[in-house]
DNA sequence: TTTCCCTTTGAATAAAAATACAAAAATAGG
DNA sequence: CCTATTTTTGTATTTTTATTCAAAGGGAAA
């Protein structure tokens, strides 16, 4: 039987959940990236050691949304899918049938509970405010095109008027 | 503005069909083992444009608990754990109605057969959530609102996966 | 201790993957 | 049709990652 001495897995052990914390907090991208940041922390050892290493522990490097590549942990590796959706600026408020509010470039787009996006709509354009030129609706999801130097401000400001918040 | 229609983008959308459906149904664990079985099946490619399909499918090679490293797909990712129960989460293609995708700035908008649209745009919601914020239906036509830091290459790759184009 | 395994490691190297660059193909918009 | 622009691709190369090989060192047990 063989044994792992306290003394001789100290720097391996901690090395590894050294790799594992760094990978989950920060975005690295290459083995060289990775191995300076150990090196700073005091662990000494080689590309070949943490190419080992992340492979023991499952670290698999994916290509991320940004053009780029990233490493991940095992548990987490969709977790890039996360990444993009918490990058999304969704203000949620809270109201009967309407859903949600985002930005893309500088359009609205108003997410409904199924069959209210009508309904919503014909709210909005009812209340003509200076500030919209006019709104789309689908089903469930409103394009709202705001007049040409609206900002991106004041059109919330003024959808917060005809939805109640 | 820019098209894409059926009959063409075929050669690489196909390849990208080919290579997303050959990563999920073999063990793949290098880009030369795939080029040769794309070879086979009539791809005409090289390394260099593997490597970048890889990257544009998001496909990551990881380590596997055989000792070696295998290729898997974004939404599989995690599932290396789950190898021996691995449920085939099959992209689920749209066989009819669609026309074409064209794009008017970050928008994308769909053109299908008369009252196809509502469908599909259902389909792009429930599949597309990480770079689609939403969707607007006529009768045959869909306007696709990306998310905001979305550009045109991940957004055709995810319709791409939604429906053939 | 001595011997035998086993594990870990680094240096060097091989293998694999990513990319710069240029050319070719495709496409929008006259 | 023609032109400008964008996209796709291959070649050659760089960059990155994996592994070979040898060596060092520890634990176990006689």
């Amino acid at each position: 039987m063989y044994f792992y001495s306290k003394g001789k897995m100290k720097n391996k052990a901690n090395r590894m959940k050294s790799i594992r914390k760094i990978v989950h907090e920060r975005r690295i991208s290459s083995q060289e990236e990775l191995l300076n940041l150990l090196t700073e922390e005091g662990f000494n050892l080689t590309q070949a050691t943490l190419s080992r290493d992340l492979k023991q522990l499952k670290i698999a490097k994916m290509p991320d949304y940004e053009g780029g590549y990233i490493y991940v942990l095992p548990e987490e590796s969709s977790s890039l899918s996360k990444t993009v959706r918490m990058k999304s600026q969704d203000v949620h408020f809270i109201q009967s049938g309407f859903e949600s509010v985002a930005f893309c470039g500088h359009f609205a787009v108003i997410k409904t509970k199924p069959a209210y996006a009508g309904g919503i709509a014909a709210e909005i354009d009812k209340k003509g405010s200076k500030v919209i030129l006019g709104t789309i609706a689908g089903d469930d999801t409103i394009l709202v095109i705001p007049k040409e130097k609206t900002d991106r401000e004041s059109l919330v400001r003024t959808l917060s008027e005809i939805i109640p918040l």
